[in-house]
Formats: structure tokens, sequence, C-alpha cells
DNA sequence: GATGAATGAGATTTCATTCAT
DNA sequence: AATGAATGAAATCTCATTCAT
């Protein structure tokens, strides 16, 4: 094999690579517009294949059906949702302050990734295990939080820190999505405080009268 | 006609009645339990009328389609659940107390109708408009609870009552689905007592630390 | 339940099952003339829909796939065939006869089910452990007569009849097969004489020559 | 074009080629291991040049289709085998011996080649045309065999060669699959003599008593 | 000559729904 | 009202074959 050859073969394989990968995203790309869209039933793998401009084989050598694709998708907007919220609380010098952190942080995830918040926390997104995989993934990065800041004195003690994390979980994921929906529903300061609130002093005044 | 006829024929009418009655009970029955183990779509209308028993063209002279069967079980279940959160609240002295009766009664009812609550708020309920709209519909009734105590000076004046009822609708919904999935996964009390106090007084300390 | 109901539902039960019946007869003919013609690969199950005259769903009510029709199709033959040569092997006085009367027998169901023959020992059948299964069958109702045969002196003892039935079976489908293909490649008795012969003396002179 | 260049591209050229016959080979190996484990519907153009370790376009650069790849070692196989018999035959002094030689070594060529049998004459080769082909050609090499054995008065001049050529031939590739699947069934001596007792004697004693 | 990504026709199979009885 | 056989549209997936590199 001369010079030459190695260089063309590289080249050639490098191109190849490229080429693959590219048609590869087109299909993730494709797939995610479909399923914010319509949700993973309504969608047909020749819909994912059309919508990236190949034929229907092609979405087959680059996933085995679609529910590899949608777990693709949501995998890996879990994980950047996660990478985000995390980056946010180490940034923030007290337990206060990485409560607002936390809340600006998914806000804004949701605002720059709405089709992703509905993929993988809206309704009819059709994957059984798949969701509950997801929310029980996020709660338990929760309750991890929540026992740190149990020990560090600055989670209520009385609480038991998988269900607090649950049910975080749930109104985080249920307020955003609502917001996202039709964002003209509240103001984004709105969903803001009120997620920091809840949790810093639930929805009762201090001097709870009733 | 005679008047025996005129008997005979409304008696027999009435038995009809009932008959249909009946078998439209057990193909509700049959999908109920069919929904709650496998969800919406992987359910088949053969599967139902073949749980209740019946033939199944009997399935399309009761219910229009398979998500009209879905809406119905859906609908009565939600009607019941908030009949149920109502008689709770308006049987309690105060807000505080409502707060606890609340909770006790949204635990108590999915104890008691665990089928349903899979079905309902569960992952792959895979109905779309149909979850939103449950969601929605609960989330106004409590935004409605909310404005009132708002007014009666018992939630906190800071917080949006539409926001905040989204929040707490997806606090209970998931809490309330992931402790039925398993209830060994903690104490029927703690899931009660977390949804109080975050209502409460949040998850941090009186005077958090952090 | 009236009499009349008793009489009209049994009435119409049977008449459902009749035309059920009819239906899957249909579906059995049509697959039979179409495997026979272009062998059990070349052939789809709308294919076979078609030819009977339904839709290609209804193909599935009956049947489990192509290969449940086919298999079908060929035990049934093989056992018709078995039986046939069963039966003119118990009516012969003697073995020189039994001879005779299984060649004629086998060559008769040959000319009167040629599509069978043609499906079940004909090339491109297609399903491997189907014709190994039904050779093996045939040969091993074959290796019984023989080891009979032996025990009454009228087999030559110093054959394996196990051996032997495998070389007969084959030989008999080849003839058979190779002459429903095209009847006038011989007369029919020259296929019914070769048969017999190469069984009762093979192929050489009493004083072989060479 | 200069001397060097001219004796450059020569020996480029014989590289190719034989570079190209190499690959060539290793696509014929490749399928000849697949065809004789799964038979010709089960492998697919993909599976050889895995097999063969090239890409799959390769395949095309060297076989029209599959059914191409098929024959050519159908073909190949049958000739060594009729070279084989042959052989065999001519150096046999008379036709007693001749026939003991044949057998001897179709035997010897099933035990050596026993994938190639699998592939000929095995069950689901799947290639209709194909194996027609090849029986009738070797039944017609037969029929000429027998009809100069009739002219010289060691074959049966009551039998039509061309059908007891169809009998032999089932006869032998029945009997050889049957052994070669489990050689264990029965001892090679007994294969041997019963193809040749039969053709010389049939199955019959001398004095056949039925 | 070799590569391997892409193609797209076609086969299988399911299932909501209809309708004659 | 109930039956259940039949329908046929639609979705999934495979694979022989091509072609740009």
């Amino acid at each position: 094999m001369s010079v030459t050859d190695v260089d063309v073969s590289r080249h050639t394989a490098s191109a190849r690579e490229r080429s693959r990968e590219a048609t590869r995203q087109r299909l993730l790309t494709s797939a995610r517009g479909l399923f914010a869209g319509k949700g993973l039933h309504q969608v047909t793998s020749h819909d994912i294949a059309r919508g990236a401009g190949v034929a229907s084989g092609t979405f087959y050598l680059h996933f085995k059906d679609k529910e590899e694709v949608f777990r693709e998708i949501v995998y890996d907007a879990v994980e950047r949702l996660r990478e985000r919220l995390q980056a946010a609380l180490a940034a923030a010098p007290d337990t206060r302050s990485s409560v607002r952190a936390h809340a600006e942080a998914l806000v804004a995830f949701a605002e720059e990734h709405s089709d992703l918040v509905r993929i993988v926390f809206g309704r009819d997104h059709g994957a059984a295990r798949l969701e509950s995989d997801v929310l029980d993934y996020l709660a338990d990065v929760g309750a991890d939080l929540l026992r740190a800041r149990q020990a560090a004195g600055s989670f209520r003690s009385s609480l038991d820190p998988r269900v607090a994390a649950q049910a975080m979980t749930g109104m985080f994921t249920r307020v955003v999505v609502w917001w996202i929906e039709d964002p003209s529903r509240a103001p984004r300061e709105s969903i803001v405080e009120t997620l920091i609130q809840i949790q810093l002093s639930g929805t009762y005044p201090e001097e709870p009268k009733g």
C-alpha cells in the first residue's frame, strides 16, 4: 500500500463516516421534530425518513426501530438537562441560591429546548418504561441532593428525601410542560418564583391563618 | 295490542336495557383492567371484548372506538377523585386541616383505585389530549381553591394560583403514581406527611441555613 | 331462551362455521395451486388470499403464516399417500404382488394428485425441515415393512432395512416427480415395471455378464 | 509508454487479477459454508460478503446475483462428482466391479464434500430449476451408461434406461444425503453394500418367497 | 477493484371497524 | 342486541442491488 493509498483511504473513510453521521443526525432531527409535534405513536419510521430526506430503508441502517431513536433522544435530553441543573447547583454558594439557580436553569432549558421538554415530559410520549425510567432517574438525582442537604441541615429533617424528590420532580416537570405549551399562560418570572417559594416555604403564609 | 302484550314488551325492553347495560359494564371493567396493566396502545378492542366475554362487534355497539372507552374511564375516575377531594376539603374546618384532609383523601383514593391511578396519571396512558385535559382540569379546580384561599389570606399572596395549582397537581400525581407502583417504597404516612408539609412550609427548615 | 332461539342460534352457528370452513378450504386450494406452480418462496400470503378471493387479512384468521398452510398441505398429502400405499400393501396376498400393488398405487396417486407430488417431493419446496421430516417419515414406514419382510424371509437378509428404505424412498419420489413433470417422458407402464423389477431383481440380468 | 511502464502495468494487472481471483474464491468459500448450513434462502448476499471479509458491493463485482454463486457452486460440485464417478467406472474391468467402484466413489465423495452434498442434493437448496437440472443431468449421464450396458448385455433389457437412471439417481442422492446428515445412522459399508446389491439383484432373495 | 451507505420495492402482519346473520 | 368472519389500510422491516468515492 502506497502513501497515496493510505491518504486516500483515510480520506475516504472519514468522508464516509462524516456523511453517515450526517444522515444519522438528520434522522434524529427529523424524529425530534415529529415526536415533539405528534408523539411517538403518531409518527412512523417512514415519516422520520421522509423528514430526513432519505429512503425508508435508511432509517434501519441507523436505528433498530422507532423506540431506539426515541430512547436516544430522550436519554440525551435528560442527560443534558441533568448536567445543566448540576452545573447550576454547583455554582451556587448556598442552598437558597442553589434553589434559585436550579429553577432558573430548568426554565432556561425549557425555553431553549421546548421540543425536548414536550417529548420527554409531555403527554403521549407513549413510552411507558421510558418515562418511568426518566422520572425515576431525575428523582434519584434529586433524592441524593436532598439527602446531602438534610445532612447539612438545610433540608427539613422530617421529610423523606425520596418522597420529596418525587414530589419536586412531578412539580418541576408539570409546571414546565404546562408553561412551554403556551408561555403566555404566565410570565417566566412567575414560574421561577413559584418553584422557588414552594421549595423554600411552601404555599402558605408565614403565619398561616387557615 | 293487548295489555298483556304491552306488559310483556315493556318487560322485555327493560330486560334488554338491563342486559345491555350489563354488557357495557363488563366491557368497561375489562377495559379498565387491561388499560391499567398495559396502557391504551397495547390493548386492542378485541382484547377488551374478549376480556368481557363478548364478541368483538359488540364493543362497537357500546363505544364509538377505543378512545371513547378510555375517555369514559378516565373522566369517570377523575370525577370520582374530584368529588372525593372536594368532600374532604368541604368537611375541614380550616386550611391546615383541609390540606391534611385533602392529602389523606388523595392517598386513600389511590389505594382503593390503584388501577385508575395507573390509567389516569400513569405513564403510557398514551392519550395526548386526554391527559392534558385531565391535569388541566384538576389544576383548574385547584387554582379556584387557591384563589379562594388567597382571598381568605390563607395562601401566600405572592404566588400565582394558576402556576401553583399546576405545581401541586404535578406533585400529587407523580408522588401517588410512584407510590402506587410499589407501595413498599415508602410508608403511607410518609407520603401523606410529605405532601402536607411541602404545601404548608416547603422543604426547608423554619430557619433555612443554606 | 326459547326453542326458537335455540334453533336459530344453532342454525346460525353452523352456517357461520360452514362459511368459515369454506373460506379456509378456498385458501388451501389457492395455496395448493400456487405452491405447485411456483414453490413456497415465490408465493406470498397476499397471492394466496387473492387466489381465494378474500382480503389479505383473512389469510391470518385461518393460518399463522405461510409455512403453516404449507405444512398442512404437505402433511395431509403425505398422510393420504401413506394410507393409499398401506391399503395397497394390505390387500396383496404375497410380497411379489404387494410390490406391484404398491408401485401401482404410487403411480396412481401421482397421476391423481400431480400438484401434491410437485409440492411434496418436487424441487424448491423450500421447506428444509419439512422435506426431511416427510421423507424420513415415509422411509420409516418403509423400513418397518422391510423389517417385517425380512423376518418373513422375503427381503434379502444381507441388507440394512433402514438404508434400503431410504434408497427405495429416494427412488420412488424421484421417479414419480420426474415423470409427473412430463408424463410423455415414459409410458406409465414403464414406470411401474421399472419400480417393480428393481425391487424384485435389481437392474442386472439374472446371470449378470459384466 | 516505456518498457518499464509496460512491465509495471503488466505486473500490476496480474497482481490485480490474482487479488481479484482470491476475493472471488473467498466469496465462494464463504457462500459454500453458508449454503451448506442454512440453505439458499436463509443466506443473504451480505452474509456471504461478511463471511468473505469483503464489502457487500464487492459481491456484485464477482457475481450477478445470489443465484449465480449458488449455480456455480452446484455446477462445479456436480462436475467434480461426475468426473469422480466416471473415473471409477472407467477403471473397472467389468460391470460388477464398476457398480462397486461407482458406489465406493459416491460415498467417498460424500464423505469428503459433505457440505457440497448438503447443498446440491439436500433439502431446502431452494433452487427449483437448479435441482431439476442437476438431477436430470446426472440421470442423463446414468442413462447413457445404462444404454451402453444394455447394448453389452449387462443391463436388464426389459428396463427403460431413462426411467432406471432416474430411479438410481434418486436412490443414490437420497441415501447419501440421509447418511451424511448423521453418519452414525449406518456403517459406511452398509451404505455401499446396499447400493450395490440393489443394483445387482434388487432387494429380494434369489428365490423370492413372498 | 473495493467500499459501504443508501435505495426502495415488496413481504409480513396487525387491528380498528363493518356487516350479514 | 349480539355475533364473529371478513375487510383492507397501514406499519414494520428486510434485503438485493446500485453508485459515488
